[in-house]
This record gives C-alpha cells, sequence and structure tokens, in this order.
DNA sequence: GCGACAG
DNA sequence: ATCTTGTCGC
C-alpha cells in the first residue's frame, strides 16, 4: 500500500530564477566528492521520479526503495503538491525537489543511495538535481539522465558496458554509459557522497533488463499512476 | 543577437 | 514532462 502525503513548500524556496541561480551557487560548495559511495548490490538504493499535470498545476512524486541485491520492491511513498517552480533548464531541481523530498520523508525504511532523474555535478554550475537533492537529504544521491543535455561525448563501444567520457569542453563531467547492447546510452553523473565509477556500477547492477534502471522505472510507474488517481 | 537546453 | 495508435520484433 502506497501513502501520498502532501507537499511543504521549503523555507525560502526561490521564486525567481535569479533567487534560484544564487541558491545553487550557495549550495554547490556542499557537496562531498571524495567519497566511493556505497558498494552496488548491497543496502537499498531508491528511485524518484515525478509527474505533472500543468493543468491543474498538481505534482507528484514518487520514492520506490529496492533490495540492492535482488532488486525486488522493499517499500515506496508518493507526495503530492502544487508545482513550486517552472521548468527551466538548469533549474530543474527548484520544479521537483520539494515533492521529492516529501516522499522520501514519508518512507518506512532507509533510502541507502538515491537514483535521479537527471543529473548530479553535469550542469551548468555543477549543482543538477541528484546533488541538489544530496546536500539537503545527506544521502548518497546518483543522476541518470536520458539526455546529453549541453554536454557532448563519443559514441560509447556498442556493447553493454562501455563508456565514454561526458565532457563540459574538456571537463569530464560524468559518463555515456551503454546499458544495453546497441542501444542509446545513458548518462551518469555523481550527485553527491559517490564516485563516478561507483554511480556507473550502480547503474549496469540497476539495468539486467532495460535500458534505464529499475529504480527509474519503478518510480516513474509509480508517480504516473499516483498522478491519475489524483487527478481522477 | 540566435539557438540549444535534464524533466 | 506531456500530447498519442498502431506496429515491428523478441
Amino acid at each position: 500500500m502506497t501513502m501520498t502525503t502532501t507537499v511543504p513548500l521549503p523555507a525560502g524556496w526561490p521564486t525567481t530564477e535569479e533567487r534560484a541561480r544564487a541558491v545553487q551557487d550557495e549550495l554547490r560548495l556542499r557537496v562531498v566528492l571524495d567519497e566511493p559511495g556505497p558498494p552496488p548490490g548491497t543496502g537499498h538504493v531508491t528511485g524518484v521520479d515525478v509527474a505533472y499535470d500543468d493543468e491543474r498545476d498538481l505534482v507528484v512524486a514518487a520514492a520506490v526503495v529496492l533490495d540492492a541485491a535482488s532488486l525486488h520492491v522493499v517499500a515506496e511513498a508518493t507526495a503530492a503538491g502544487r508545482v513550486p517552480f517552472p521548468y527551466v533548464p538548469g533549474l530543474l531541481a527548484f520544479r521537483e525537489i520539494p515533492a521529492v523530498l516529501a516522499a522520501l520523508d514519508a518512507l518506512p525504511v532507509p533510502p541507502g543511495l538515491v537514483v535521479c532523474d537527471g543529473y548530479g555535478v553535469a550542469h551548468p554550475r555543477r549543482f543538477g538535481l541528484a546533488s541538489h537533492l544530496g546536500v539537503l537529504t545527506g544521502l548518497p544521491t546518483i543522476g541518470v539522465a536520458k539526455n546529453p543535455f549541453t554536454f557532448t561525448y563519443e559514441e560509447p563501444g556498442t556493447r553493454r558496458g562501455a563508456a565514454s567520457p561526458l565532457l563540459a569542453g574538456v571537463e569530464e563531467v560524468g559518463r555515456a554509459l551503454r546499458t544495453r547492447d546497441a542501444v542509446k546510452p545513458v548518462f551518469v553523473s555523481v550527485g553527491h557522497r559517490t564516485s563516478l565509477d561507483t554511480a556507473c556500477a550502480h547503474t549496469l547492477a540497476l539495468t539486467p533488463e532495460y535500458r534505464l534502471p529499475e529504480t527509474t522505472r519503478r518510480a516513474d510507474a509509480l508517480c504516473r499512476r499516483a498522478l491519475k488517481e489524483a487527478t481522477a
């Protein structure tokens, strides 16, 4: 059974793009990049995702906890509220995080590593959704995105497991990682308290069958379902 | 100035 | 993100 809670807007949540960028420039200093992160296949791995109904100004987030070894669902929670920020490239976190925080708070078990649908340090100011969520919660986080955003990369080898650097100019901000033979890669970046190697290892452990991590797939399905039930 | 741009 | 049917393939 899934419990849906109501989203409280964190105190001081920015309303303007200018303020939001200032918040990123301040919080980015707290990102921890010198920890390896939890080893793949142990403990919990949690996927978070968000669905919208802009017509009704409604946002629903889902958090799904998996046992990292079996990939079985251990717990799940959802949270619904008003959309707190418009979609602006580079400021996605301000639109998604309040609902995600509420869903994580509603979980009955520790989340372990949190897998986000989007980017971590692969970001214009090196502070994407996954890093922001990590700093706010203290949890280890990674970002697994479906698109290369503004970054560049060389096509990785055709086999699952092949990878190539995701580049912001000459700086490596993440990795294009093939999770399925001959299928478009995903774009992995560190969020908080995790290394890039660990992030990629987790991503491969979570993709035994599909291109996207099992965590993301489960969270995506849950928030869409909860949005329909909230709309109905 | 123009275009591109995680979800 | 979201709007949306059928269809090709394992």
